[in-house]
RNA sequence: GGAGAAAUGGCAGAGUGGUCGAAUGCGGCAGUCUUGAAAACUGUUGAGGGUCACACCUCCGGGGGUUCGAAUCCCUCUUUCUCCGCCA
């Protein structure tokens, strides 16, 4: 969420940044500057009346020492009727902190400049493209039957075991999948991202400190007796790693990676669009996160383009960048860019990586900090995207590296798979 | 799951009703000394709100209560440790 003092300073900006978004923010940046104004107000009073009354208890222990019992018993009469006004006032206050934060959590990041007005998907920017569109055979198939040709993914199991969008991989489909991650991690791990193992199950605070709660609970699965909810993404686990903490500016930048398998409720989601691996409930990801010093992110977030765009370079994967206007950028992201693979057998892109720059968004909800040179504590900016999301670029080589005679593996994967042919 | 113990500043660890935002040690920072470093010595060193700056308010795991006054007493939740049970 935002920064109250934030938004004081930077009103008109942020208002105006905010219509990038396709929202008039006017007046909830008015209300919250108001709630701010009383807030302050009540803090003051309330804390002049502690006052007054930490020094009459104070004046009262001295007369029990000093044996004046009489004085004393006439002052406690006072310090009542002050406790009465204390509790009024501290009662407004938490009334205007809870209104003042329910406005903070609906009020979206603010873009960067650099992010392009638009509504849909349709409106966001393309800035890179790579690799080259293979011209397939005669016949070539979708990933969905080339799976089933090769007996390789089996989504029916799936269904029997638990329901659609839970797929079950088989044999060379499930040594690719392993091959990916173990390569993807790789890959990071020698970029100078340090592996973790987090849990796939997370408490409220962390879902409340990464922004899926209270607000989107409905994209996560909650299990209930327990009160936890199934991760959507590493990021969340990931990104909690750092909640409640204050790093040394030499800490900085901090870069981890992380492998997980993602459950998704997707409630609504149906059509083509979802067939096969294109949108499931539970699929595997490899994260990439950082945190950085706020003269630094945007630099660092170039770096993590270079980094996943250095992997799909290698794999040999026809992709292309957009960065995502205004009405299709997240919630909490400030600037993204989106990596796209080409399924030629179904002559779409499928987006298989999001790399965005959160600035201090989510790092003041986390209370994420680090000692300035000043001495000062300032707000981290956190950044994460995904070095990759399994299912669709599974879905990109079997359909770009589809022959007559098989699935051919990406040279690079070789050494993980053991094979170079699902035939 | 059962029984018991505990939770204090970056860390370790005192503190059982008022003078405690909290002793002491370590660590950090600054200085003295030194060609430089180490050692030694001296000083300094939590967070949030508030203020031009002070003042002032809040925070001793979370929440609630008792009291004029709570780190300290009571209730509750969470977590950790020890023992027992179960178990990959």
């Amino acid at each position: 969420m935002l920064q109250v003092a934030f938004i004081k300073e930077n009103k008109e900006d942020v208002i105006a940044r905010l219509a990038k978004r396709n929202i008039d923010a006017t007046k909830i940046i008015n209300d919250v500057i108001a709630l701010d104004e009383d807030r302050k107000a009540i803090q003051t009073n309330l804390d002049n009346t502690k006052a007054e009354s930490n020094a009459i208890s104070k004046e009262i222990g001295n007369l029990f020492k000093s044996g004046e019992a009489q004085k004393a018993n006439l002052l406690k009469e006072k310090t009542t009727q002050l406790k009465e006004v204390t509790k009024t006032l501290e009662q407004q206050l938490n009334d205007k902190v809870d209104g003042l934060n329910e406005l903070l959590y609906r009020i979206p990041n603010v873009p960067n400049p650099l992010v392009p007005a638009g509504n849909t998907d349709e409106d966001n920017e393309e800035t890179f493209r790579e690799g080259d569109i293979p011209t397939l055979h005669q016949g070539a198939l979708p990933h969905w039957e080339l799976a089933k040709k090769y007996d390789i993914i089996d989504f029916e199991l799936g269904n029997k075991i638990t329901g659609a969008g839970f797929p079950v991989y088989k044999g060379k489909g499930a040594r690719l999948q392993r091959a990916l991650i173990t390569y993807f991690l790789d890959k990071n791990t020698a970029a100078g991202y340090t592996e973790y193992q987090v849990p796939h199950l997370v408490n409220e605070a962390s879902g409340f400190g990464t922004g899926q709660l209270p607000d989107k609970e409905g994209q996560m699965y909650h299990v209930t007796a327990d009160n936890l909810y199934l991760i959507p993404t590493a990021e969340v686990p990931a990104t909690n790693i750092f909640r409640d903490s204050l790093l040394n500016e030499s800490d900085l930048p901090s870069a981890i990676t992380g492998y997980t398998p993602c459950f998704r409720r997707e409630a609504g989601s149906y059509g083509a669009h979802v067939r096969g691996l294109n949108r499931l409930h539970q699929f595997d990801k490899v994260e990439i996160l950082r945190v950085e010093h706020p003269d630094n992110s945007y630099k660092a977030l170039d770096g993590m383009v270079e980094h996943v765009k250095e992997i799909l370079k290698e794999l040999k994967l026809p992709y292309r960048i957009l960065r995502l206007c205004g009405g299709d950028l997240g919630f909490t992201s400030a600037l993204t860019y989106d990596f796209e693979v080409f399924s030629t057998a179904q002559d779409r892109w499928l987006e298989i990586s999001s790399v965005s720059n959160f600035e201090t968004f989510q790092a003041n909800r986390l209370k994420l900090r680090f000692k300035n040179s000043e001495g000062k504590n300032e707000l981290c900016h956190t950044l994460n995207g995904s070095s990759l999301a399994l299912p669709r670029v599974l879905a990109g080589i079997l359909e770009n590296y589809q022959t007559e005679d098989g699935i051919k593996i990406p040279e690079v994967l070789v050494p993980y798979t053991g094979f170079d042919i699902i035939s």
